[in-house]
DNA sequence: AATGAATGAGTATTCATTCAT
DNA sequence: CATGAATGAATACTCATTCAT
C-alpha cells in the first residue's frame, strides 16, 4: 500500500478512532500514534482537533450530498413512473454506501457526527452543518414529505428524526451490533444487507397513519 | 424541600449534568459543585465516577423494568382480548414516563446511557446491564416478537434496534429537537405528545413486510 | 526555617522567579519545581497562572497603599510645617522599603508588575489595578502635584510617569545594576541607599521649570 | 513602495510586533505571516530569533551612535560657548528622533531592547551591546558627567540609570501613555513634544545637589 | 462519615527550529 | 536561494483519584 501523505494518514487514523470511541474520547495523541506521525502535525495541517473533525465531516458530507442529488436526477430521468418511498430510501442507502467505499469507519464516524450535532452543547457544529448542507438536502426531504402519509409539518419533522435515529443508531454502533448478532445468532451481518432491511421499516414508519387520540386507549 | 443526603444530592446533580453534556464531558468537579458537596464524596460513596454512572443506571432501570412488568400483568388480567403492538408500545412509553417523574433529565440521561452501552469500548457497562436486566425484559420483548410481522430471529433483532435507535435519539436529544421545532414551527413539544406520536410509527415499522429482494429494484 | 504551606511556598518561589525573569518568561513548571510542590498546585490554589500573578500583586500593593496612607497621616499630625516634596518622596521610598521586608524579590517583582501593566496588551491587568488602587493613591499624588512646579495637568501627568520610569527601571533591574556597579566601581549598593539617592533627583525633576520653547535652541 | 527584499520585510514586521508585544511574546510565525514571507526565512537569514533581535538592535544603535557623534561635533564646531546639559539632552532626543524616521515602532522597540538588556538572564545581549557600543557612547556620557552636579563616580552611574529609566519607560510605553492622556485630558501627545518636555526634568535631575544625609529627616 | 489538600497522568496546543528538496 | 512539511520539547491547564486527618 502506497504511502498516503501525512494529512491523509491523520484523517484515516482519526476516522477509525472516532468511529470506535467517539470524538471527545479520542485524543490527538492516539490519532498521531496510530497514524505514525508527529504529535504536532494535527495542529499543523488542520489547525486544531476541531478543524480535523470538520475536515472529516466535509470529506463525507460533500460526496454524500452529491451522490444523493445525482441519483435522484438519474432516477427521475430514466423512469417514467412516480418515485416511491422505498425508492427514495433505497437511494439514500446507496448514497450512504457509496460514501462507505474504503472502510466501515467512514459510515460510523459520519453517523456519530450527526449524533454529536444534535447535542445541546454543539450548536456551533450544528449550525455549521446546517448552513453548509441544508439547502442541498432540501429537494430529497421534500420528496420524502410528499410520499409520506399526509400529516402536519411538525409531525413530519418528528418522524424524520425518528427515522434519523434508527439510521444513526444502527450505523454508528454497527460494529457492536453485528458482534452481538454473531454471538447470539451465529449469522454474519453485512452492512449492505442491514441497510436494505431498514428500508421497509422506515417506509412503513413514514406512511403510518397518525394517531390523533392522545393516550386514551389503555 | 427536605435535604436529601449526600449520595442523593450527587445522583441528582449527576443526572442533570449527564443529560446536558454526556458522561465523559461531565467532570466530577462539576457534579460535586452543583450538588454542593465535597469533591471526594463521589469516590467515597460510589467508589469511582464509573460507579456513579452505574448507580444512575440502576436508579432508572430497576423501576422501569418493574413498571413494565406490572403494567403488562395488569393489562393481561383486565383485558380479555389479545394485546396489540400499539398497546405494547404504549405500555413502554408509559413506563418510560413513569421514570420521567421529576424532570426531563431522567429520561435524557437514561437514553444517553443506552447509547453509551452500545459503544465498542464499553463492553463492561454493556454486559453489566445485560446480565442485570436482560431476563426481566425478555417477556416484554417476546410479546413484541409475536405481534410483529413474521420474520427470522436475526431480522427481529435488527428491527428491535432500529426501534431502539428512534427512541434513544429522540429522547436523548429532546431538548435540542424541541428547540428546533419551536424556532421553525412555533409549536411547543411536550415529551408525552412526542412519545405518543412515536407509537404508530414504531408499530408500523415492526409490522412491515420484510423485503426479500436485495437491492434489485433500481 | 519552618514549613510555610503550599500556597506560601508557591508565592515565594514565584516572586523570586518573576523578579529574575519576568512573568511570561517564568513557567509554572519552574515555579512548582523551585517551590518543591506538585505541578498542579498552582491551578488548585490560584486557579491559573494569572490568578497567581494577581495574588502576588495584591500581596504587595495592599500593604504598600496602607503604609503610604498611614505615613502620610502620621507626618501631617506630628509636623506643624508644610510637607515638602523631598518628604513626600522619602515617604514613598520608606513605604516601598516596608514592603521589601523579607527579600529583594518583593520590590523587584512589584516594579515588574507596574511595567507589565503599561504594556499595550495588558489592559485587563491595568484596569484591574487602577480600579483597585487608584483612589487610595489619589491623596498622595495630589500632594505631589501641589508641591511640584506650577504646570498644566497633562504636563504633570507625563512628569509623574518620567518619575515612575526612574523608579521601576532602577528597582526592577536592581540586581543587574548593582552587579555592574560592583565590577566597575567595586562598591556595594544597598537598595536603601540607592532609593535615598533617588529622592533629590526626582524632586528636582518635578520642580524643574517647564520649558515652553519647542526645539529651538539648537 | 518598492519591494524591500525578504530580510528587510522581516525586520520591519519584527519591529512593529516587537514594539507592540515585546520580544518573547512575539512568535516567528507572527513575524513571517505579517511580512508575507516563509516561516523558515528568519532562521535562514538571521540564524535564529535571537539573531533577528540583534539585527534589529544594530539597525537602530549604529545610526543612533553616528547621529550622536556627528551632532556633538557639529555643535562644538559651530558654537563658541560651552555646551549645556540641556543642549546635550536635546542632542540625545534629536538623535533618537532621527532613528524614529518612519514610524513609532522604531523607538519603542529600541527602548524595549534596552530594558531587555538589563534583565538578569540576558547577560549575553547586554555584553553584546556593551562591547559594540560602549566606547562610541563614552564621549557623550563624559560630557554629561562634566555638566552634571559634582558627584562621586558611583552616584553618577546611578543617576545615569535613573535618567535611562525615565526615557525607556516613557518611550516604550508611549502608545499606552498617550492613550491614557487622550481619555483623561483630551489632549493628543506627539512624541516630539513629550521628548522635549523630558529635557528640563532630566537636566534638573542630573544637576540636583546630592543629599549626603541618610534617612534622617523624618 | 467526611473532607481539604494534594497528585500523577493526562489534555490540546504552541513554539523555534530543522530538513529534504 | 528558498520553502513546505515536519518535529521534539515545551506550554498552561484539567482530570479522576488518593490520602492524611
Amino acid at each position: 500500500m502506497a504511502y498516503k501523505g501525512t494529512p491523509s494518514s491523520i484523517v484515516e487514523a482519526a476516522e477509525e478512532l472516532f468511529a470506535e470511541q467517539g470524538f471527545n474520547e479520542t485524543t490527538v495523541r492516539q490519532i498521531t500514534n496510530h497514524a505514525g506521525v508527529n504529535l504536532a502535525s494535527i495542529n499543523y495541517h488542520f489547525g486544531s482537533k476541531k478543524g480535523l473533525i470538520q475536515a472529516v465531516a466535509e470529506k463525507f458530507l460533500t460526496p454524500l450530498c452529491n451522490s444523493l442529488e445525482r441519483m435522484l436526477n438519474d432516477f427521475q430521468m430514466q423512469s417514467a413512473q412516480e418515485i416511491s418511498l422505498e425508492d427514495l430510501l433505497e437511494i439514500l442507502m446507496r448514497a450512504l454506501l457509496s460514501v462507505h467505499h474504503e472502510n466501515l469507519h467512514a459510515l460510523s464516524v459520519f453517523m456519530r457526527l450527526l449524533e454529536l450535532a444534535y447535542m445541546k452543547s454543539q450548536e456551533e457544529l450544528r449550525s455549521f452543518l446546517m448552513q453548509r448542507y441544508h439547502s442541498k438536502l432540501q429537494p430529497y426531504i421534500h420528496l420524502l414529505r410528499v410520499n409520506a402519509a399526509p400529516m402536519e409539518e411538525d409531525e413530519f419533522f418528528w418522524r424524520l428524526h425518528f427515522l434519523l435515529g434508527s439510521i444513526t443508531f444502527t450505523l454508528s454502533n454497527f460494529h457492536t451490533l453485528s458482534a452481538i448478532e454473531k454471538t447470539e445468532y451465529h449469522s454474519d451481518a453485512e452492512v449492505e444487507k442491514i441497510m436494505h432491511r431498514m428500508i421497509p421499516v422506515l417506509a412503513a414508519g413514514l406512511q403510518a397513519r397518525a394517531d390523533k387520540s392522545y393516550f386514551c386507549r389503555i
